[in-house]
DNA sequence: CGTGGGGTTGAATTGTGTCAATCAACGTGG
DNA sequence: CCACGTTGATTGACACAATTCAACCCCACG
């Protein structure tokens, strides 16, 4: 993503803060560095959906959003680099080539959130987890023997995935007894791809 | 939306038949005129999630969604305007106010489906209808003594909802009895708005 | 005037949530 | 370096919301 020669404030997150879109009458927007932040919605009485986990070059608040509802925080601690909306605004509007990215950009996030519908509406608790695993080790590079280290909690994870912890743990112990996988603690190893695979049951049409 | 200005074919969808986006090596994008369309994902096994509806002036395909997976359908005989994609591509790269549009457009969508994601992953069956209700209202210009008239059926309901029909009925058949809403077939009208609003439970943040 | 496809209602089932107990890992301070 | 407290993960028992299976109704349509 053309972001990179955006002039870019660097800001820091500790871990469970959140971060902040609006500062006075400024609304910025912010490209992951490192570690990991939750973008999620709040209902009444505490229940949470989590739309979003970004990692390292991963965007935030490029679509204007409206402030409410919303939030993003640090799973991890976390860089950013904070560019001012406006300046965005103002590339957009004169760089046809960044624009382009901004709508392709648009675009896969849509259909990113249409899959995410799917996953909500109609999969069952095993399909979930199986696909978040298979998503994750997709943008955390998580193939391969060592695995991969997961910087969010089972809460977020169930939050994500629209169950409870309980269920996820659950699930999780499931695939282990079945050979799928490798559980210790954060890290979680994929030892039979295509058992998830078959699982995690993508799209047909 | 600047669509409006494009020169168009204008094409007839029969009920429940596919709507085409790619004729060809050649991709459209479409605006409703009249009726109503549905956009869905499939799963293995006959399961369906719908990610929208779309009525009078509601836009499809201006993403370029890859073509597996995604399909629509006319709920009812539906009268589109069709624009190729290519036409909208170009437009979007000389107008600046129109690529303008468009990412509104998209961040409006991205909104939309952020929603979906908190009613599928975390709202109880009544607080699905109720919003659902909420918005078709909105939509279709449904408050008002007259109620309005539901083009789609249960089972198209539920599958947009994440339940089944037979839920998307009892919870339909229980605000009745509390006197929220009437039901005559497809038609439903809208006798307490709070009542409803207060079950639609929106977010909070 | 049958016939058929949605819509509605009922009864039984079940996947997932809730509540609760235990465990494992880790940081802290004595 | 070790008891302790804290926090998240895991497991178990039970409850319940929503699904499943089934029957019936009702209207539209040939």
């Amino acid at each position: 993503m053309g972001l990179m020669s955006f002039p870019a404030t660097i800001v820091q997150a500790d871990r469970d803060s959140e971060i902040v879109a609006q500062a006075g009458s400024l609304r910025h927007c912010f490209q992951v560095v490192e570690g990991c932040v939750r973008v999620f919605w709040l209902l009444e009485n505490g229940r949470r959906q989590i739309t979003d986990f970004l990692f390292a070059g991963d965007l935030l608040g490029l679509d204007a959003i409206p402030d409410n509802a919303l939030g993003a925080e640090a799973v991890t601690p976390v860089t950013l680099r904070r560019i001012p909306q406006a300046v965005v605004e103002t590339r957009a509007s004169t760089d046809l080539r960044f624009a382009r990215e901004l709508r392709a950009y648009g675009a896969a996030q849509i259909r990113a959130a249409h899959a995410r519908c799917v996953l909500l509406g109609r999969k069952t608790a095993s399909e979930r987890v199986a696909a978040f695993l298979l998503e994750m080790a997709q943008r955390l590079g998580g193939y391969g023997k060592s695995g991969m280290y997961l910087p969010m909690s089972r809460t977020d994870i169930a939050d994500y995935l629209g169950l409870t912890t309980e269920t996820v743990c659950r699930t999780l112990t499931d695939l282990r007894q079945r050979g799928a996988i490798r559980i210790e603690r954060a890290r979680i190893t994929i030892l039979d791809l295509p058992a998830l695979e078959r699982t995690g049951a993508e799209y047909v049409h």
